[in-house]
RNA sequence: GCCCCGGUGGUGGAAUUGGUAGACACGCAGGACUUAAAAUCCUGUGACCCGCAACGGUCGUAACGGUUCAACUCCGUUCCGGGGCACCA
């Protein structure tokens, strides 16, 4: 019997799919018995169905978890490995808007034909366990999942998600002191009970979107109008879109986003109990980038007030810092104090002043030098008290007036109510207060540009509070709505500039840039230690999104400072001494600080600590822990993703019940954008309004009921589904909850997972978070999904180039040489009777002195002389002249050089890429480099069909480049081809056989034919090879015995049962295949058919290569004689035990060096001694004779290993 | 620019913990079998040098430097390639 592959795969693959031989049940369901065997879970990346099919990239990593997958089984586990998609997603939207296909249809396409092609490789996938993301029995639990997070926020106290009906009963109680509002920048920062009792319901909303795990905000995204969609930013080249070169700018759009923040700290301490690699792991906390270091506030300079008499601190305090030094720290505490607990009218007069609701900026208990005023509008000069009882007596009302004289003096007006107006009159009340601010005159300040510079100041995040006095400019983010504020009038053009260049900007492209660029504001900073002006600058190397947007730039001890200090001619103070030569910046923290006023002779790492403190002392900045993670953003202006199960009403998102998931995806006819840039949903009123009219409950309950608004626009990312499916995979028809608590108890982690390291940082993330929040919410019970990682590199393509010469942008000179060459080399052509000039720098112009002219195009001109010759070029030319007819330059075919002929025809290398296009050409039309041209001209429908060629040897030599595998570059290789070819064993094995599975390599077909051969050779220790057949009817004779193995033999099996088992557990499945060649070659060697070797060998082998094995082992098991065959098949044998006895040595060939230069070998005893060596390696010939009669110094001896002498 | 990974014969790669660099395979060359081809088998194959030959020598893991009895492996610098950098998946 030959290998005939294609029958046996056949038929295995129809068996297995009968029997259902890879159907995974799990403890709870089915027959109802627990599985006695242990679980092992097994998952591979999620794929995305894309049109472009599968390529040989692809399966690396399927292949390898398959081979795990089945190892495991054979160990005796229960082994979970599935396979889905991941089916919403961008290209799909996108070939929808090029073809008009829907996308859900074209999914459905690429999914069939994916699994079509994952059959055919001969996985073992329990298909009845597949997802698919965009099918709403999926989806609705993404849905509910986000209404899970929704509902959630991140209780720092207990650090975990807690529900957030739990929150909103703490601030009803005490408002939200132990609850601080995670985003500082938020108008309002804190509260109490009464207070938030007193907030309307779209304020207590927007209060508790500020602590949602999924929220809503601003974002700014890459708008291209001209595509009418948001890009991605890899799509934006130089400031305008990759498809069509259109303009783009930045919008901002409402957005979700996943407060994944929170778990910073929680995703860094669970990489401590994960495998995966330390890269992985670096790349991961590297983007959650953890820093501790300062937030420090940098007054903005002010123009001068007037300082009160008496007075003598810098006016640029003077405004806000109105307090008196000396009591200052006695009053802030009482300030505090009264700002906890104000009275009921003082908290009502408050929710009417605060926040700009007047027009005006109020503080309230406010430190005024020794007094504590109840609320002041410092711009206008207005104290506004809110009298209780005790006001009534006579010594508290001489003390009040006193007091109101003494803030007369500074400026400031007072105004006084009673409890009684308050309460019974506030609006009143706060009408009066509003004409009395309106009537006074501004002290605000204004920036020379206009801007309104009141309470401006600037923020920023240092991580080396350290070097404060080292500061010798401020950078900000253009974006930032600061600039306009404080910018000058001197600046403004030149800062309005620039931040219209930015906005062109990527973040890539800003953070990529190597060129400094950036403009001064003309606002300077103010040092707050030692007063110094420091001026702010925008750059766009400072991003908005980290920190607060703004650095200090400290120029001796940062590069990026540094050079820009340089580059814009910035006084650099040396605050490190000798550290600092002036060359290059120093990021030393050694140094003993200089010109550092208070800190002068502090060593640096002392120093951040007194920095940090004093700051906390004077108000004027913290202690910071920073992350240059930012929350992710969780939404998208697009329509093939999962609809949000949110409402919006009157401002405020209300969470669809869960009893209405899932929300579907409606049909649409367009995928264009909403009127304002929102998704495509945007355009279907009556999907949006479908629950108009109906119920929707509203939060806790006790808000009673709303009735429904419009639904959200937005839909949710890739991410999405992505960051939860293998959940789903443990319990996939279950349509009451996303995953059964007992069946994921089961399952639990991922024990392998299996793919590339592009995921490092996105999907990695996102899905850990995931995790997170459904353990904190007792939904599952573990927190973190992936036990083990294994990354897998990836399959690149090695792509071929035709080189086209390009008529187009052949001018004038290339033909004119061309041309003076060929009359040059003959005087045939009556060089005096005609001449010739160019015209439109397209043609050569004849003029016979008879007065007979013609013309002749160039390209006909460069294409004759290429193909042709100059000799008929010249014939060409003076049969045209003789003709004396009107010519009508040819047609001119598209010409192809090979790869070394473009430089010699046109000069340099340089002007070859100039008149040549470099265009990809299918690899597969390809033989080595060797173009196949009568392929080429058949290939795109005949587009080349009347190609012409410059070859060289007679071939057409193509150019090539390692690039990614993609379908745009004609460099995919379809695994269908190699499985018909050679079969899906051969092909497994193959990919296998490349190379480490984590490594990336170029695909190269060409040594397949070795493993294909390996197959054969191993099919001939079982049957006879036709040839080999000594008489008729022997050939494929089954060959094999029951004879006892020998020792040689057993050895052979044992050493490759030991390095199988420890290759594949490893995952080094290159060495394992070569193992088996290994031990194929050996057995053949031996003429080893005994069946007491070969089965062991061909159940080792099931994992790489299962359908041959599947084969051999069921006809070993048949024959020679019925009665022994076994039941079971492959599937579910045991993988073989290995047997030290088998392969124990007593001795060892050892290397003898000299030097560590191997010069001889010698073989000896395992148990020999160090004394013993000494003596026998001493009387070696070949070492005397390199001793060249030394004594050797010492002579090293490492058991099982080597020896090495040294002279 | 920042972060991570990689670089070994003509090619893919092996060398698992610092211990004989190049396993296994492709390709190539030569040979056997054959009318021939395919298939199969055998031999050789890092570079250079010496030699009739056996044997032997020198160099060699991107480049340079270091640690060590011993370095593809550890450390430092540089170069080159790949991946990621927040809306590709």
């Amino acid at each position: 019997m030959e290998y005939k592959f294609r029958e046996i795969e056949k038929k295995w693959q129809e068996h297995w799919n009968a029997t259902k031989a890879y159907k995974v049940s799990n403890p709870s369901t089915g027959s109802g018995q627990a599985p006695l065997k242990p679980k092992f879970y097994v998952l591979d990346m999620f794929p995305y169905p894309s049109g472009a099919g599968l390529h040989v990239g692809h399966p690396l990593g399927y292949i390898a978890s398959d081979i795990y997958s089945r190892f495991k089984r054979l160990k005796g586990f229960n082994v979970l490995h599935p396979m889905g998609y991941d089916a919403f997603g961008l290209p799909a939207e996108q070939y929808a808007i090029e073809h008009g296909v829907h996308p859900a249809v074209s999914t459905e396409q690429n999914i069939n034909n994916f699994r079509r092609q994952l059959n055919n490789i001969g996985f073992c996938y329990d298909w009845d366990r597949e997802v698919r993301t965009c099918e709403p029995g999926y989806y609705k639990w993404t849905q509910w999942i986000f209404l899970q997070l929704f509902n959630s926020f991140y209780n720092r106290t207990s650090n975990k998600a807690e529900k957030i009906d739990g929150l909103i009963a703490v601030f009803e109680k005490e408002g939200n002191a132990t609850h601080p509002i995670p985003n500082s920048q938020f108008a309002i920062s804190s509260f109490n009970a009464i207070e938030w009792k007193s907030f309307d319901e779209k304020t207590q909303q927007d209060i508790l979107m500020q602590y949602r795990l999924a929220y809503c905000g601003y974002g700014e995204v890459n708008w291209c109008e001209a595509l009418g969609t948001v890009l991605a930013n890899d799509e934006v080249v130089n400031g305008v879109s990759e498809r069509g070169g259109h303009p783009v700018v930045k919008k901002k759009l409402r957005q979700w986003y996943l407060r994944i923040t929170e778990y910073a700290d929680r995703l860094l301490e669970g990489l401590e109990r994960i495998e995966f690699s330390d890269s992985m792991k670096e790349m991961q906390s590297n983007w959650i980038g953890k820093s501790s270091g300062a937030e420090i506030t940098f007054e903005i300079q002010m123009p001068p007030l007037t300082p009160p008499e008496g007075e003598n601190r810098p006016a640029s305090e003077l405004h806000r810092q109105t307090a008196r030094a000396s009591t200052y720290g006695l009053l802030k505490e009482l300030s505090k104090e009264h700002k906890q607990s104000p009275t009921e009218e003082e908290n009502m007069l408050w929710q009417y002043l605060r926040s700009h609701k007047t027009g005006h900026h109020i503080r309230r208990q406010h430190i005024i030098d020794q007094y504590i005023v109840d609320f002041v509008c410092l711009d206008r000069r207005v104290t506004i008290e809110v009298d209780g009882g005790y006001h009534n007596n006579e010594e508290q009302r001489k003390y009040d007036e006193a007091r109101t004289a003494f803030l007369n003096e500074l400026g400031f007006e007072e105004m006084r109510f009673t409890n009684e107006e308050v309460k019974q009159n506030t609006d009143a009340v706060v009408e009066k207060i509003i004409q009395k601010l309106n009537s006074k005159p501004s002290v605000r300040k204004v920036s020379p540009s206009g801007g309104d510079l009141e309470g401006a100041s600037l923020t920023v995040y240092t991580t080396r509070p350290d070097t404060i006095f080292g500061v010798d400019f401020m950078v900000i983010a253009p974006e930032l709505d600061l600039v306009d504020q404080i910018k000058s009038a001197e600046q403004t053009a030149a800062v309005d500039e620039y931040i219209a260049y930015v906005k062109s900007r990527s973040e890539r492209e800003r953070q990529a840039e190597k060129k400094i660029t950036g403009v001064f504001t003309g606002a300077y900073a103010v040092n707050p230690f030692d007063g110094r002006e420091i001026p702010i600058w925008i750059s766009e190397y400072v991003l908005a999104g980290y920190g607060t947007g703004a650095i200090m730039a400290v120029p001796c001890g940062d590069e990026r400072d540094f050079k820009f200090a340089k580059h814009f001619n910035i006084p650099i103070t040396n605050i490190i001494g000798k550290h600092f030569n002036g060359e290059e910046a120093n990021a030393t923290k050694d140094a003993i600080l200089e010109n550092s006023g208070f800190l002068n002779g502090t060593p640096m790492r002392e120093a951040a600590e007194i920095v940090i403190n004093k700051l906390e002392e004077l108000e004027i900045g913290k202690r910071k822990v920073n992350y240059k993670m930012r929350d992710a953003a969780f939404s998208r202006q697009r329509y093939w993703g999962e609809p949000f199960p949110i409402i919006w009403k009157d401002g405020i998102a209300y969470p669809l019940p869960e009893d209405q998931l899932p929300l579907t995806l409606p049909n649409v006819e367009s995928y264009s954008p909403g009127p304002e840039g929102e998704g495509p949903l945007a355009n279907i009123p009556d999907w949006i309004h479908q629950f108009e009219g109906s119920q929707v409950p509203s939060f806790g309950g006790d808000l009673g009921e709303v009735r429904g608004g419009a639904l959200e626009t937005n839909t949710m990312p890739g991410y999405a589904g992505s960051s939860w499916y293998f959940l789903r995979y443990m319990d996939p028809q279950n349509d009451n909850a996303f995953c059964d608590r007992s069946v994921s108890d089961y399952w639990n982690q991922v024990d392998i997972y299996i793919g590339g390291t592009e995921h490092a940082v996105g999907h990695l993330l996102y899905s850990r978070m995931w995790t997170k929040a459904l353990y904190d919410l007792g939904h599952i019970g573990f927190d973190e999904p992936f036990k083990k990682l294994v990354n897998q590199g990836m399959i690149q393509g090695s792509s071929r180039f035709v080189y086209r010469l390009n008529y187009s942008k052949i001018g004038f000179e290339l033909p004119s040489s061309i041309l003076a060459r060929c009359l040059a080399q003959t005087a045939s052509i009556e060089q005096p009777n005609y001449n010739y000039r160019v015209v439109n720098n397209k043609f050569f112009l004849f003029n016979h002195t008879d007065g007979h002219t013609f013309t002749i195009h160039f390209d006909e001109i460069v294409y004759t002389y290429y193909t042709k010759g100059a000799s008929v070029l010249i014939d060409l030319l003076r049969s045209i002249m003789d003709s004396k007819a009107v010519y009508v330059s040819a047609q001119i075919p598209p010409l192809f050089f090979s790869i070394n002929k473009r430089e010699m025809s046109v000069g340099t290398s340089s002007l070859a890429e100039y008149y040549f296009d470099q265009l990809h050409v299918d690899v597969n039309i390809v033989d080595g480099y060797a173009l196949d041209i009568e392929a080429f001209k058949k290939w795109r429908n005949g587009e080349y069909a009347n190609a012409e060629f410059i070859l060289e040897d007679g071939k057409y030599i193509c150019g090539s480049e390692v690039e990614k595998m993609s379908k745009s570059k004609f460099n995919t290789v379809n695994p269908d081809d190699l499985v018909n070819k050679y079969g899906a064993d051969t092909f497994r094995m193959y990919e296998m056989f490349l190379g480490p599975v984590e490594i990336s390599k170029p695909w190269d077909t060409k040594g397949i034919e070795g493993v294909h051969r390996f197959l054969k050779k191993l099919w001939r220790l079982f049957y006879l090879p036709a040839e080999a057949s000594a008489k008729e009817g022997d050939e494929g004779k089954a060959i094999w015995t029951n004879e006892k193995a020998t020792d040689a033999e057993l050895k052979v099996l044992h050493k490759t049962i030991k390095k199988i088992e420890e290759d594949t557990e490893r995952f080094s499945f290159n060495t394992g295949v070569s193992t088996f060649m290994i031990a194929v070659n050996e057995l053949s060697d031996l003429k080893c058919h005994k069946k007491e070797i070969l089965e062991p060998l061909v159940i080792m082998l099931s994992p790489y290569a299962p359908h041959i094995a599947a084969e051999l082992y069921a006809e070993l098991r048949k024959a020679p004689s019925p009665s022994e065959r076994a039941g079971g098949e492959v599937l579910d044998a045991s993988f073989p035990k290995f047997e030290a006895k088998y392969v124990t040595e007593s001795t060892k060939d050892y290397p003898v060096a000299i030097n560590g230069k191997t010069r001889t070998e010698l073989t000896l005893d395992l148990s020999i001694t160090q004394a013993e060596v000494e003596q026998i390696v001493l009387n070696n010939e070949v070492v005397l004779k390199w001793l060249e009669g030394k004594q050797p110094k010492k002579i090293i001896y490492v058991k099982n290993k080597m020896i090495n002498i040294v002279v």
